[in-house]
Order: C-alpha cells, then sequence, then structure tokens
DNA sequence: GCCATACTTGAGCGAATTGTTCGGGATCAT
DNA sequence: ATGATCCCGAACAATTCGCTCAAGTATGGC
C-alpha cells in the first residue's frame, strides 16, 4: 500500500462527493472548483474510482457522480488502492520466486506491516471523514479550536502482534 | 508523511542491520550482498540516517554503521522520516486554494489522518521487527520453506496481482 | 433534430522520484 | 603505502505525478 499526493486528491474528492451529495449527481467540474484539482486530473482518478465501482456515473446533462455505495461502508483504504494500482512492498508477494536459502525477512516484515496499515486506513470510513469535517467546520464558524481527536477513538493503539 | 519503496528500502537495512550487530560496525556492502541493494543506493540512505542520528558510522576498514541509539527506542516512523523527506499533504500550504475562511478541509483531513499514520508507525519499533523477524525465522527453520533473500530483487517489478 | 452538458478516453508533457552506475575523495587499520 | 570503508556528487533511464489538450460519446432540454 502506497502513500502518495494521489490516493489524498482521491479522497479529499470524495470526500467532496459526500458532502455535496444530494438530489442530483455530483460533477467533476463541482469538485474541481471547490477543492482546486484540475478538472482532467479528477476525470483520471474517477475513472479509476469507477471501474473500482467506488462511484457511479450518470451522463449527460444534469449528470455526474455519485457513490456507489454508502459513506459509512467505504472505506479510506479503498479509495487509496482505487487509484495507486501498483501496491504490494513485498514483491515476493503470492509468488514463489522468494526462494534460496536465507530469509527472505522483508516479506515477513512488509506482509505485517502492510497488513497493519492497511487495516488502519480500512477503519476510517468516508463517513467517519464527513463526520469530522462538518464538526470542524462548525467549530471554525465560532472561532473555536478545531478538536483533532475526532477520529482517535477509532482504533486502538496497534502493536506488533502476529 | 510519505509512503514508498525507498522508506521501506532503508526499513530493511535498519533491520538487516539489527540483526547483524555484534562487535564491529556492519559495513553497507554486507548488507548490500545480504539484501541486494545497490551498494550507492545504501550510501545515499545511510548519509540520510545517519545526519538524521540514526546511526553511528565509522570510517577506515574494520568500519561500517553501529545503531545510535537502541532498538526499542527507534521507531519506524523516525526511519522513514529520515529518508522521505516530507511532503506537504495539504495543499494549502500557502496557497490559494484555500481561500475559505480559516482552513481547507483537506488541511483537516490531512492533518488528522497523517497524525494517525504517524501515531502507528511510531508505535512499532525496531526491536519489534527484529522479534517478530527472528520468531519467523525459527518457524521456517523447523517446517515451512518460507523464503527468499533475494526480495529486493533487481530490476523487475515482477507481477502483481492486480 | 440540435445543442449544451458532462462523462470517457487517449496522447503527451514538464517536473519529480526511483534506483542505479560512475568517478572520485577522506579516513584509518595494518 | 595499501586497501577497506565511509563520503559525496554527478548523471542516467525508467517510472510516476499532476496537468493540458483534444478528441470522442451519451443524454437531457429546447
Amino acid at each position: 500500500m502506497r502513500l502518495t499526493t494521489k490516493g489524498r486528491f482521491a479522497v479529499t474528492a470524495m470526500l467532496d462527493l459526500a458532502l455535496n451529495q444530494g438530489a442530483r449527481p455530483v460533477t467533476l467540474a463541482g469538485i474541481s472548483r471547490r477543492q482546486g484539482i484540475s478538472l482532467s486530473y479528477l476525470e483520471q482518478l474517477f475513472g479509476k474510482l469507477r471501474r473500482h465501482s467506488l462511484v457511479d456515473s450518470v451522463r449527460g446533462p444534469g449528470g455526474g457522480y455519485t457513490l456507489a455505495k454508502q459513506a459509512e461502508s467505504m472505506s479510506v483504504a479503498e479509495i487509496i488502492i482505487a487509484v495507486d494500482e501498483p501496491i504490494d512492498a513485498t514483491q515476493c508477494g503470492g509468488k514463489e520466486n522468494c526462494r534460496e536459502e536465507g530469509r527472505c525477512m522483508t516479506h515477513d516484515l512488509w506482509a505485517t506491516l502492510n497488513e497493519k496499515m492497511y487495516d488502519y486506513l480500512a477503519s476510517v470510513k468516508l463517513s467517519d471523514l464527513v463526520e469530522t469535517h462538518k464538526r470542524n467546520s462548525e467549530a471554525a464558524a465560532q472561532g473555536e479550536t478545531v478538536d483533532v481527536s475526532a477520529l482517535h477513538d477509532k482504533r486502538r493503539p496497534t502493536v506488533l502482534t502476529t
């Protein structure tokens, strides 16, 4: 699992989509305007998101994109994986090209770390981000300090326990 | 915090260093041989690791690198940050995208996610990886054929389970 | 039908990153 | 002095990033 700005763009766009969801589909032009992401780049990202069944598209006037499933059941991990295709750090992933004496220590290492990272990002749902953002923007409107600990209780502190 | 193969190389190398630590410093040539990482690349990585005070170096014959502190108090997060210069995740750093009053939503979003990612990787210590690896290699020695040395294979991204 | 809207697809491009090779230095045990 | 080893930097192909441009295709409204 890779973590780059590309995945962050995708999550940002999906959050915008979730926030602006209403009767009509959300257009990429709107997301582009609100989030400052170029339209063509969004088109590429949403092409992948659509092929991964995270969003549905409606063509023609009044068209746009909608979430393909509930925000409660869509995780950040799904979004990132959808756009950041080449995953798998353990290059011997599933393959037996990992032979030769000695130990493939990186195999165990990254398999475990990868799994933990994925578990965490899979535990954060799009709906959590929506909630956090709503709460933060309300607090900001009141001139209060933003409460960042909103997601903190989602997952206990993890330890390596294979 | 970025998560790329570069950081993984660094963690792999640091794990090798921790495992082969003894009376004498560990040479990069040894790590290169055992882990299949090019020597020059290791030199670049260890240059950063040294400048971040994660390793100490000894020049001359019999020289090499040693851990600058206990493996118990060195986290995976430190290693990754040392070699992967941090990126500006929140796209609003000085840009006009964040034109809505106060903060943009990506700011809160990534600040929170970033913090959680860091917290997790900071909770995994190098000593945990050493422990995990020792346990796994013992298990392998008893039965299963676990594999490989050449994980970070030369030039072949090889097949991914797309 | 016509047209505007909006998704869909593809080519390509400058910049950055990855991992490597090459060519040197500096330091120090022997 | 020799050689091992750390150190440094340039240059490189391959890939990715984020973007622009340019063509499509489907659909609703007139």
